[in-house]
DNA sequence: GACATAACCGGACTGTAGTCCAGAACGGTC
DNA sequence: GACCGTTCTGGACTACAGTCCGGTTATGTC
């Protein structure tokens, strides 16, 4: 539970009632640790690119980076910690470019205010495109201990996008439930165990017709469908 | 992976089509094999309500019943065999109303054939309620071992109940695929999570939501909202 | 540059899931 | 009731996640 708070990782925190960014904790590091720090990550990243993140143990990274488990853990907390320093950076880009970047995905379009409707579709998408993309690290971020995936910070982050597209969208539902929802399907467990049966495209699909059915098309919004 | 085939367990299969009831392979079962299973199910159910599901280790288990750890690996598996195995009688009653019983679950009705819309709106709920009552258990079944709840053959049963009342709902659609959408919010994971933040009451109305707008809210089928 | 203090380091240690296999127990047969 | 192939048993064994703490090292101060 005591975690590293002091390098300069983990980029969004967020505040109670609103997306905002914010530089993590002053960067206050020993150099010992930070070069402790880029030497375990780097060690990670090539094991698991060379053996397969299910079959690298955390011994493993700790001896191939020169540093004591107890180092290990001390700077990442568990497995799933590893993973998610490891995820920092990608996640970072496509939470920037939610928070500030062009539409469909951000709130930035030369013509009107953009459509919540839209928005949430085109980060549902994206999102499950970032997952699917890095599997088994997600994977492992989210089920390496239990409960993981919702006490990331992460997943508060596209938690509180997603309630406050659904409650533009939907006003008067309940947006927080809701948005919990809207993310079960895109937990990593369930997209493996999805694609390994069906495939990708049809996974995709499917979640955008479900997300579509619950907010409708787009602002001419009639209904969703008619039987 | 070699699981227990031989018990008086595991009470469904699925054909590869259609739902089938199919009592399990012949009982052939030898006397201290019988014995010993019954004396790890009442330990184990002991010492779950005991000390909590968390809390007990399949050593503890394995010494309260008297018998030897790898006779508790081979007759369940592991962790999660062994709480799909407790759980298999209260799951059967369930799905034999589902099956065979009276609507909305159930298929039978006086008047007309049953709509499938509200058929899902009810096995959804009460999927969610049965999850729920036995929260620590399923979870356990769920997420023992890394992908299990999509190996169990109980998701394979749901998973198809679901996807023939989404074919009849939404022709057109790709049943299948939707099917694991519609049980993600469904996995004990996420309600465990979900309740813990929330209350049960909110997650339950936000997943009727979400499958009411995805199927709408009866024949009359006047599509699902309209802005 | 010596000192004090806080932060960090690493490897021995613990507890648990899951494997393995030599031998015991079963149950059918003559 | 003795024999035999099959199935089951149980505890020693491995591997791994995560904890703990005495010793070490960086950094700010005089």
């Amino acid at each position: 539970m005591s975690f590293d708070t002091t390098g300069p990782r983990s980029g969004y925190a967020i505040h109670e009632t609103s997306l905002v960014t914010l530089r993590s904790s002053p960067p206050k590091e020993r150099s010992d640790a930070a070069r402790n720090r880029v030497a375990v990550l780097a060690a990670a990243a090539e094991l698991f690119a060379r053996d397969g993140v299910e079959h690298v143990s955390m011994d493993a990274i700790a001896a191939a980076a020169g540093v004591g488990k107890g180092t290990l853990f001390r700077r990442f907390g568990d497995k799933a910690g590893l993973a998610v320093a490891l995820l920092d950076e990608r996640e970072r880009e496509l939470q920037e470019t939610i928070l500030s970047g062009p539409a469909p995905l951000g709130p930035v379009t030369s013509t009107d205010k953009p459509d919540p409707r839209e928005r949430l579709r085109a980060f549902v998408d994206a999102y499950a495109h970032y997952v699917l993309a890095h599997l088994d690290l997600v994977r492992m971020s989210e089920t390496a201990a239990p409960g993981a995936r919702y006490r990331i910070g992460a997943y508060r982050f596209w938690h509180r996008h997603t309630a406050l597209l659904l409650a533009a969208a939907r006003p008067g539902d309940d947006a927080d439930a809701l948005a919990h929802v809207v993310l079960a399907p895109l937990s990593a467990e369930h997209l493996h165990a999805v694609v390994a049966e069906q495939d990708a495209d049809r996974a995709l699909a499917a979640i955008d017709t479900a997300v579509t059915a619950l907010v409708g098309e787009d602002v001419g919004g009639k209904g969703t469908r008619g039987s």
